[in-house]
DNA sequence: TTATTTTACTAAAGCGCTTTATGAAATAAG
DNA sequence: CTTATTTCATAAAGCGCTTTAGTAAAATAA
């Protein structure tokens, strides 16, 4: 399998390396119709392929993007990929992927990988744990923005959701049903704006609807929580909820399953919205109302936004992005 | 941003460049314990990140594997994609990822691409429609595998799911609950081995369980396929079946749609399976019996063959790598 | 003591491109 | 007819590594 390279072109056509080299950069200024023709045919005749990685050596710049996601397994984040993958592809960049399960050492190791790779940008959703390191990343020079997460210690560029409105609408769509004990589950949100922003929004809601903002509604839920025991403290408040308003897709597959488990019955029993997108929500038993985000589309926005960056098209100052979300209304939530 | 390289690495050491590149390539055979200490302490300093763009273009290595897929969204593909990446990293390889929708152009587009990147090796998903190429590809000596297809006119390595096992014992099952009339929709399989091998599975169960295969029974689905017109074909047949296998989750989605739509029951007017998990199958009104294949180990066992060869620890001729399914029993099929 | 082997390190070519400075030929301007 | 300008093409350096052949010194064997 010899490789055939640019000096194969040149010596066939009769020219010059170099000015192979123009004409496979598109400029023909200065070149006579008759050699770009001779190098055209030649380069198809001997299947010519140029060698990028060699080019990159010598530009300084790969033509490829590192992207760090969670795990892309999962509806929202293979979505999310998709869009960055279809807009790089648009621009002829190409995308390497790395899950990290939000590890904080595997997020530490694939930055690094993705700079020995010399990639002209990152885009990341950040574990949270990393955040030093990333704007460390970034202050170097590093073209880089989360996608989908903002967080109080970390200043780059994000593309994110209208959480806080979304969350808004959601509340008060409880509300206009006639709820007023709506609980949350969410993950720890203290230091994290994209979710913090949701618990704003509700409280927002419920203060403008007159309702009061009661911090023991909102119950926090991690990977090590116990559906089981969660649920007992939510159902043990003094003001037994009606609507339960949860912030993660996972979280919110969990309590379906453990209603299901337990013959609750929704919306019977109780009203559920969810935050994201549940995949086949239409074919469940309830099919549950969920926000639903444009996560297509943040992966696109994503994509620009880098690309910009790379380009220079973007000043430097970190930007924010904000998509709206829908509330999809199905069939988990009744009056009362 | 100045970047640091070897150079200033064996500036800062007082030793050759080439000692530097031996250290960080990990031969040490002859050099003292004195000049590695120098070196990994300049190293460090320096903050020295070995540029692979060099590397690659001194190697002829990319560390690199492309994966060609349909669309990562999506249960299957994601999960698969999860499981090259998982390995790949172990093994310090990175992947680089392009969705095709199964397009013949974009597949065609997309291997050049990989070409030009020099990956090492490619994984890929073919659609059926460049087979002639990816022939070509292999034979001019790049690494390529395909991943849970199996076409009879492309003769490279491949890891497929147990497809006429599985489907002879979900066949069976069907059978065992008193099913006589069992109809198949498929994609058009003729060519197509692994689509091919689930009806050959199907037809010999009802053989050996004295059932006779009745073609009129296996019905083609397409992209272009309207369910109401091809579900108004099933119901027509003068043997109406009392049970339908779906060859496709796109499709068992579709189907379970349509029933939804028409008040059709399940199990109680249909009994169901369908070919791949469907995501929160569990949450379901009927939580639908699948064939689940093992698309994580799929990935995985994937990754390694494309490794193995691209590693010369693979003989050339092609193998055929064949991954368990499991019948996951749900409640989607009644006796009768 | 000399010859040989081992140890520790280096010089330099090469990987396949891009890019810049330069030069020759053709054309236009004075 | 000379000079300036434009058009077309090239030589050569450089991108940051790897690798091989080679050297010199130290250790060991003869």
């Amino acid at each position: 399998m010899k490789r055939v390279k640019m000096s194969d072109v040149a010596k066939k056509t009769g020219v010059s390396l170099s000015t192979v080299s123009q004409y496979m950069n598109g400029r023909y200024e200065y070149m006579s119709s008759e050699t770009k023709e001779k190098i055209k045919n030649a380069t198809k005749e001997l299947n010519y392929i140029p060698n990028s990685i060699a080019r990159s050596l010598a530009t300084a710049k790969t033509k490829t993007i590192g992207v760090i996601v969670n795990n892309i397994t999962g509806y929202f984040t293979s979505s999310v990929v998709r869009g960055v993958e279809d807009y790089c592809k648009k621009n002829d960049y190409s995308i390497i992927i790395y899950n990290t399960d939000h590890d904080s050492e595997l997020e530490k190791k694939s930055i690094n990988i993705l700079k020995m790779l010399r990639v002209d940008g990152i885009l990341i959703v950040p574990s949270g744990k990393n955040n030093e390191l990333i704007s460390k990343e970034k202050n170097s020079g590093m073209p880089i923005v989360q996608m989908y997460m903002e967080y109080d210690d970390l200043d780059i560029s994000t593309v994110i959701s209208n959480y806080r409105k979304s969350a808004y609408d959601a509340t008060e769509y409880f509300i206009n049903l006639g709820h007023k004990n709506i609980a949350i589950i969410t993950q720890e949100y203290e230091n994290t704006r994209s979710r913090h922003d949701r618990i704003l929004g509700y409280k927002d809601a419920l203060i403008n609807n007159g309702l009061s903002f009661n911090k023991e509604l909102i119950h926090i839920w991690d990977i090590y929580s116990d559906m089981n025991v969660l649920f007992e403290k939510i159902v043990k408040n003094k003001n037994l909820p009606t609507a339960i308003f949860v912030m993660h897709s996972a979280i919110t597959i969990s309590l379906l399953k453990h209603f299901k488990l337990k013959n609750i019955n929704i919306p019977e029993d109780f009203s559920i919205i969810g935050f994201d997108e549940i995949p086949n929500a239409d074919l469940m038993k309830t099919p549950v109302t969920v926000v639903k985000q444009s996560t297509y589309e943040i992966g696109q926005k994503s994509a620009e936004l880098i690309l910009n960056k790379i380009n220079n098209k973007e000043e430097v100052k970190s930007k924010k992005i904000i998509m709206p979300c829908e509330l999809k209304i199905r069939e988990s939530c009744k009056e009362i």
